[in-house]
DNA sequence: ATTTTTGCAAACAGTTTGCATATCT
DNA sequence: AGATATGCAAACTGTTTGCAAAAAT
């Protein structure tokens, strides 16, 4: 998804293309990390200087509404958000370097697709989380 | 492990036994589901009347490091405790109720520590939680 | 012109901390 | 007695909200 078809998204919710929201909105455009609000929050501001915090956090939780952002809460990070990709996947964490990688596994979402059966549940969706040391 | 140990433990890692931390430490004993702080201190200010929030927190926190009790941060919930067990299991959350069960897979563990291994990692932790509706 | 969005400051929830007093060993 | 734990209130962090002014349609 690029960020013309973000800004067709938002047109069509009904919503104001204002330079706050554009800023943020390229900024996960071109994220290649996970990012805190303060991070969001600093590099939107190079654009639009007198952006406020509220702001960020309204145009965050906006795009997270509007499914073309996902929040994480991992333990012991601070709330990070990144674009959301079609596929859904899991997440391993440096536990020295904070640093979040990804990955996706059909083996692993096939064993817990079954266990949800297994026990009664319709899965709606599922978050796994690998806490590791890097090798 | 009961309620004991417990105690063994705590004695063992330099802390004094006192009624708010006895009167806790109880109530994870009985606990047959995950509780948030507050529910911790309602039921605990019943042993203990004049308890302080504050001193449920530090107890609780004392609790997490001991490795009594864990910590969980499931997501559109508040933060819950519960009675560490020794085997690792993960969770399946009732997304209408917001009820926790618990279950273990070995087949799903393996997989994952499989995968991690596969990237570049040794798995210290992972978190699994499955987020479903009630068949 | 109308509606939505913004920045600011104030409010808020959950949690932690400083301190003088009380409790444990 | 000496060390630790407690309750209280105040501080603090991350986030949300009310409002009047500003900007988008």
């Amino acid at each position: 998804m690029d960020f013309d078809e973000f800004i067709e998204i938002l047109k069509g919710i009904n919503i104001k293309i204002t330079p706050a929201r554009l800023a943020i909105l390229s900024i996960f455009d071109k994220a290649e990390k996970h990012l805190s609000i303060d991070e969001i929050y600093m590099m939107a501001k190079k654009d639009v200087p007198n952006l406020g915090i509220a702001t960020t956090y309204r145009t965050v939780k906006l795009l997270c509404d509007a499914g073309i952002i996902e929040k994480h809460n991992f333990e012991d990070c601070e709330t990070l958000y990144e674009k959301k990709t079609v596929k859904n996947h899991s997440h391993i964490i440096d536990m020295e370097s904070k640093e979040v990688e990804e990955f996706t596994s059909e083996k692993i979402k096939k064993a817990i697709l079954e266990i949800a059966q297994d026990l009664g549940y319709d899965l709606v969706n599922y978050r796994l989380e690998l806490y590791c040391h890097k090798k």
